[in-house]
DNA sequence: GAGCAGCTTATTGTATACAGCGATCACGTC
DNA sequence: GACGTGATCGCTGTATACAATAAGCTGCTC
């Protein structure tokens, strides 16, 4: 959007996420306002997209407060994005173009490169895999879906900067990948689709995993 | 949320649903200002939330204009609704309390004299079908999932005031939803999908036939 | 006559002032 | 001392004025 509402927007949402404004206080659209260097109206616009994408959550007296997180809320999450890009991908199995399914190789072919390094480049191939979501997303052709999962897949970044990869998670990523579009290229949306689940689900153990919520391995 | 930002959306939405705001036309802001008797503040409030439901979308240089609605849209809404519905009430049979079952069953109750009247209370019925699927959503206990939903429900109400019903569909319906409380009662989530996903794609069906998309019986 | 430059105008973005409503606290009453 | 009741104040909602930006038009050039 506009440059002093999207600047409220990114300077709002790196502070909840960073902690500076921490969960269940309250958000005060003056006092945000003046840290963010603008007049009330941008910050009131920042902060009903933060609201629709519940970072921050409104009392019945229009009061706001930052959301306050729990495991469910990311199991919720991951299990929502599950479903979700599963049905993507199905979609994308019974529509993809051939100039998608290309473009789809590409970017498979720059991931490969990218983690193939001496050592792996994750912000490249975290980009990269972004990119590879968004593509099958657009493949899947349903601009209420793309607009579900987008709102979704903005939440769990909380902790990413925490998330370490090795080699062998990035290979076993990039080889999901790769069968997924197989599977599209054949045209099978329950492959594309069974994969892309598991390739969800593995992520959000992964993910867990990291942040200590689950102690034992897998 | 307030009240002229409320009107606001309202008429916006009232407008666009009855043809007034024709497919395709420019909204703009002083504009609808002036016709619903407030100034552009409240006004733009309300079209960023009917751009967040897709009533309407915006350039890339910020000018709105109302969305224009193909089949496929349809088809893409129920679709989405049948994969949420299910997953909620699939959640519902593993977490409803046995209060809010009470609650389900007695919702039902409602419906049945509502629907056995010598001339049945559709407006009734259409009241307590929405309230039933409130209380499965919050049997659900998802927020996210909620939020969905709900954001996607209202679309479809596009043609609803043509819908007609007969007393053996109000019955079948009813039968339906007694079906779903019992699968949530025995705490079997597959069951209380499966009869909400026949729940939703009939009600689809019975919209495409009759809006005459499919000419066909069924 | 076609295409481009620059101006004009239409529309949206931002700031600010004021109105309204609810929360909170102080005071009085039982 | 607890609870209701009223006044104060803090925060959000709305209106309006002004700034910025993009679309469209006009007239010029080739």
């Amino acid at each position: 959007m506009s440059k002093a509402s999207d600047r409220a927007y990114e300077q709002i949402r790196a502070k909840i996420l960073s902690g500076e404004f921490s969960p269940g206080s309250q958000l005060k659209e003056e006092e945000v306002a003046e840290i963010c260097g603008v007049s009330r109206t941008p910050v009131r616009d920042a902060m009903s997209r933060l609201e629709n994408e519940m970072f921050i959550y409104r009392t019945e007296s229009q009061r706001s407060f930052v959301s306050e997180w729990s495991g469910g809320d990311v199991e919720e999450i991951f299990t929502l994005r599950t479903m979700l890009e599963r049905h993507a991908s199905s979609r994308a199995a019974e529509r993809a173009s051939e100039a998608m399914i290309a473009n789809l190789r590409a970017n498979n072919a720059a991931i490969a490169e990218a983690i193939r390094q001496p050592v792996p480049d994750v912000d490249a191939f975290l980009q990269l895999n972004r990119l590879y979501h968004a593509m099958i997303l657009e493949a899947a052709a349903s601009d209420r879906l793309a607009m579900m999962l987008n709102r979704l897949v903005l939440q769990p970044i909380v902790h990413r900067t925490a998330l370490r990869y090795d080699r062998a998670q990035l290979e076993r990523s990039l080889a999901e990948h790769e069968e997924i579009v197989a599977a599209i290229a054949r045209r099978d949306p329950d492959w594309a689709g069974a994969v892309m689940t598991s390739h969800i689900r593995r992520a959000y153990h992964v993910y867990m995993n990291q942040n200590g919520i689950t102690p034992e391995g897998f």
